[in-house]
DNA sequence: TATTTTACCTGAGGGC
DNA sequence: TGCCCTCAGGTAAAAT
């Protein structure tokens, strides 16, 4: 499932592409991939026609494509089963492809960018480009300042030089909520999923229901630095896949899967104790926990001032 | 206001 | 073989 680390994989691959690139034909093959756009396919399609990519920027897990003039940009988000693919020019159709851009780039020619996605919970939109409230730039791969509207809600992501770590710890001690809600919420740090929000609780050791406001500032301060090095781990390793789902914009799988230590991991051994790790529902889906590392609730004075 | 629940969607895989 | 059921889960709107 495409999180932080698998959309700036795909950020990456599409940068060199798209960056200056004239968008010469666009064909909406499936109007469910504009949920998010305000007009039609064919608005779509017209609207961005003759437009030029200027750049291709990430917060959390949105991408978005300022075009010429810097008002406005195409704003992507990859749901559960979204794809960008490059393909060459006239490329046969991809399986769920739902929309193509073809471009133009002055150096490499004429290629597709390929918008994919099974589920459908991904989507395509123009959006109006809007100045950041810290003046800084508005997320990985771009050095002006501003967000699409669509993005603007949500907060830095922890990779984000700008990220305010101390409202992410005033948001922690402030939430009456579960911890790893807290973590899944994109407007507290963005670009955190269920995967590396359960990897990141592990590598803490912190227990994914433990209500956010019982962690010490310093608890708070080192799961922040854990989901840091898990972001950064996975980025490094190309992202996570477990299938077809999540590829980079060649169609290839990243190999993170292979580090991961709780997440889908339910009845083989904890990493660091041997417990065998469990799985719980958690609001629809699932957290994956040991539970000898993780406890449910700590004695706050013994437990957090030590540690 | 803060928090929780629900809808959206398709395909893989298990059970029978 | 084929049908039915469950599960995967990010986001935003709706409900509490």
């Amino acid at each position: 499932m495409p999180e932080l680390p698998e959309v700036e994989v795909v950020r990456a691959g599409l940068e060199p592409a798209l960056r200056g690139a004239r968008i010469v034909s666009v064909t909406v093959a499936d109007e469910r991939a504009l949920t998010r756009h305000p007009g039609s396919g064919a608005q779509f399609e017209a609207a961005l026609t003759g437009r030029t990519v200027s750049a291709v920027a990430r917060r959390g897990k949105f991408l978005w494509m300022p075009l010429d003039g810097d008002a406005d940009a195409i704003v992507g988000h990859l749901g559960m089963s979204g794809q960008m693919l490059l393909r060459g020019s006239g490329a046969p159709p991809d399986r769920h492809e739902r929309i193509r851009l073809d471009v133009r780039h002055p150096a490499h020619g004429d290629l597709a960018v390929v918008f994919a996605d099974q589920r459908t919970f991904g989507s395509l939109a123009i959006d109006p480009l809007l100045p950041t409230p810290d003046g800084a730039p508005g997320g990985r791969g771009t050095s002006t300042p501003t967000v699409p509207a669509q993005v603007a809600h949500i907060a830095r992501d922890p990779l984000d030089p700008a990220f305010d770590d101390g409202a992410f710890v005033s948001a922690v001690a402030r939430s009456r909520s579960a911890v790893k809600r807290v973590l899944l919420d994109q407007t507290v740090a963005s670009g955190i999923g269920n995967i590396y929000a359960d990897e990141a609780l592990w590598s803490a050791r912190v227990h994914p229901d433990r209500p956010a406001a019982t962690l010490a500032t310093r608890t708070a301060r080192r799961l922040l630095a854990d989901v840091r090095s898990v972001l950064e781990k996975a980025l490094a390793e190309g992202g996570t896949s477990f299938d077809a789902q999540y590829v980079n914009v060649n169609g290839q799988a990243g190999y993170f899967a292979h580090s991961l230590n709780a997440y889908g991991r339910t009845g083989a051994p904890c990493p660091r104790c041997g417990t065998p790790i469990v799985r719980v529902s958690f609001t629809n889906r699932s957290s994956h926990y040991c539970p000898r590392c993780q406890r449910p609730a700590r004695l706050r004075a013994a437990g957090d001032a030590v540690r």
